[in-house]
DNA sequence: TAATGTAGGTCAAAGAAAGTCAAAGTCAAA
DNA sequence: TTTGACTTTGACTTTCTTTGACCTACATTA
């Protein structure tokens, strides 16, 4: 497994009845093992506002990442990823909002299983220009029909 | 023999007692002298939602090709369905296969919407000459995940 | 207030996998 | 013996992750 992908659920399950955590950058890369700059490679890939989390940092002596995650409600969830989805979707984004959404309990697994089946490459077998199009269409179409119940 | 049917039938003795395996592309090629690209032959050809199986990988460091099999003998019915679809198929048609999937109770309903609608014509916003293959990929390899394990 | 130390930020290069595609090869059937 | 389906091969591409050198901001202390 992916160092990267150990950090994020790590940072995720600091998340354990609180909202709202607070980090250090160089401890957090040490008890990994990975250098610092890799801390914010999983932040900017895991932890960004569409995906309800914020982010906000502070240098220097006593400095600190804290990130915050924004709590609603399932239906409000969904309908700001949708809102916040452009005409365009890689399939990572679309991996990192599925596994936030299954981390909140907002969708189940099966539910999970469905969205990436829909929209992973391997089964949009289409050229790479509409690709990303496409897929955004399915993915936001599925969440509308995710939401109210 | 072939060294694609060896390498098909090495894949499937990994599924010792898991419907679930995950491999690496270059290991694998490299365990059989093969060029990578031949992993890439063996599963398109030998490993397809109609053969009842299911595929995703990811790229980069990290990266892997996961295998999902469905058990044939629980879900023979269903298997039955995936294979009896061709490589194209139309809104029509999956309609008619939902409502059917529906009414021998193999989907609930809300399975049944995100498979019509990550299926639909509105949705799926491609060229006409593709659209009917694209639909088919999307539909089998949904159904596949719909299995129950 | 200047200097020093302590954090975190940025960005691009290198690395690690997997994907694609078309040319060339094989082989059995017509 | 030609044809066509299937296989093998490899050059090139794309995607994602890891790493490190260098930068910026804040805090403490001389």
């Amino acid at each position: 497994m992916r160092i990267s992908d150990i950090i994020e659920e790590f940072i995720k399950e600091m998340f354990d009845d609180t909202d709202f955590i607070e980090i250090q950058r160089n401890d957090l890369a040490q008890h990994f093992n990975c250098v610092p700059s890799q801390i914010n490679y999983v932040i900017s890939t895991r932890f960004k506002p569409s995906q309800g989390y914020y982010v906000e940092s502070k240098r220097g002596g006593g400095g600190h990442i804290t990130i915050k995650r924004i709590n609603t409600t399932k239906s409000n969830a969904l309908m700001h990823i949708i809102s916040s989805i452009g005409d365009k979707i890689t399939a990572q984004e679309v991996d990192i909002f599925i596994r936030n959404l299954l981390s909140k309990d907002y969708i189940n697994k099966k539910e999970a299983k469905l969205l990436k089946v829909a929209t992973s490459d391997n089964v949009l077998t289409i050229s790479n220009e509409i690709r990303d199009m496409v897929r955004a269409n399915i993915f936001k179409n599925m969440l509308i029909n995710l939401v109210e119940d």
